[in-house]
RNA sequence: GCCUCUGUAGCUCAGUUGGUAGAGCAGCGGACUGAAAAUCCGCGUGUCGUUGGUUCGACUCCGACCGGAGGCA
């Protein structure tokens, strides 16, 4: 078989209970919980993001939540890079690294062994890209993309502007086409192996409940005002930070754009959206174990679960090295 | 009570001079390697309010009825 899991991910769309697993998993497991999530990543955006407050942490220490600058825009990229050390720091110290967050680009990047060294996104160069994109059209630039990187053209739809842009990009900062990179990288050898789990509702609409009654508690728990100290404090509007559903919307709201009732109704559609994409994008992971709530999650049985799945797979450790022989 | 307008996909609406209908949004599915809560792609049968009639044939014309909006009283 396969290697001896080094970590513990605990996905799924946005509210199946992903945050309360993982504090539950990391106490019966003594680990450490390091979050996966691409908005979760900055300051002062705790609740429109659901990221865990203080007192739902239960002592247990949570990395990579509520750090960066909003104004900034992080990345992938950088994620990997801080996420590594990170991961590697709590395995050297005996605990285990439990990966909790719903952000499915972040967690394979992390785990399979992603590299994204070489050379940084230039702004100047994508604006650039970007330009050329909208005056000579989507066609043009994959002919032009594909002289160079033909299979990547390929694959590409012309109204792909994002991907386009990005292709032609890497190839012109690295000198390396990122059909060559994506080979490079699938050929590593996983960096985590790693215990997965996908939390879903049996029923759709039961998702969709969940999600709608959390976007009114988020309101009650203060979303415009925190969306709003955002704005004072400088974050555009076109930032990475403030394009997260939950921000964009009050956003429109507070500068009189629609009102908040129907920002609320708009963030709830767009969670919904984004959950049914993130469902797309874990389908696929053979590896993931699905845990599959039935009316609302029984997190302390799946975390049981989850501990023995983890206890059984580190005690296949010895005879596993003998049967490799050697 | 009379007059005018209106009733087409879950919602908002198109539909040329009669040949049984199509967009946006929603929904569903898919993609996804340096912005990813982002970005992109695919999927449209519905008693054309009901009911009579005219017609070879009616969402399309005529009548009645039912529901909505407005106007005059």
């Amino acid at each position: 078989m396969s290697d001896i899991p080094k970590l513990i991910v605990i996905t799924g769309p946005t509210a199946t209970g992903k945050t309360a697993l993982g504090v539950q998993v990391a106490k019966l497991l003594d680990g450490e919980v390091i979050g996966a999530d691409s908005m979760q990543i900055y300051k002062g955006m705790a609740i429109g993001t659901a990221a865990p407050a203080p007192e739902e942490m239960e002592g247990i220490p949570h990395h990579m939540i509520g750090f960066a600058d909003p104004r900034d825009s992080y990345s992938v990229s950088r994620y990997v890079e801080d996420a590594v050390k990170i991961a590697e720091d709590v395995i050297a110290r005996g605990k285990v690294p439990v990966v909790v967050g719903g952000t499915g680009l972040y967690i394979d990047s992390l785990i399979d062994g992603r590299e994204f060294g070489g050379a940084e996104a230039d702004p100047k160069m994508r604006a650039m890209l970007e330009g050329q994109y909208d005056t000579i059209g989507g066609d043009a630039m994959l002919a032009m993309l594909h002289s160079f990187d033909p299979d990547r053209a390929n694959k590409l739809h012309p109204a792909d502007k994002r991907r386009i842009v990005r292709a032609i990009e890497v190839y012109l900062l690295s000198g390396q086409t990122i059909t060559d990179h994506d080979k490079e990288t699938q050929a590593r050898p996983k960096r985590f192996p790693a215990l997965k789990y996908a939390l879903d509702f049996r029923d759709r609409e039961n998702l969709y409940r969940r999600i709608g009654l959390r976007v009114d508690r988020m309101e009650v728990l203060g979303l415009f005002d925190e969306v709003q100290a955002l704005l004072d404090a400088g974050v555009p509007m076109d930032s990475t930070a403030m394009q997260a559903i939950g921000y964009k919307e009050p956003a429109l709201a507070l500068q009189g754009a629609m009102t908040r009732e129907e920002a609320l109704d708009r963030v709830k559609q767009s969670s919904r959206q984004y959950a049914k994409r993130q469902l797309t994008w874990l389908r696929r992971d053979p590896d993931i174990r699905w845990i599959i709530w039935e009316q609302s999650p029984d997190i302390p049985a799946a975390a049981r679960r989850i501990a023995g799945d983890w206890e059984r797979a580190g005690q296949n450790f010895p005879s596993v090295t003998q049967s490799d022989g050697i």
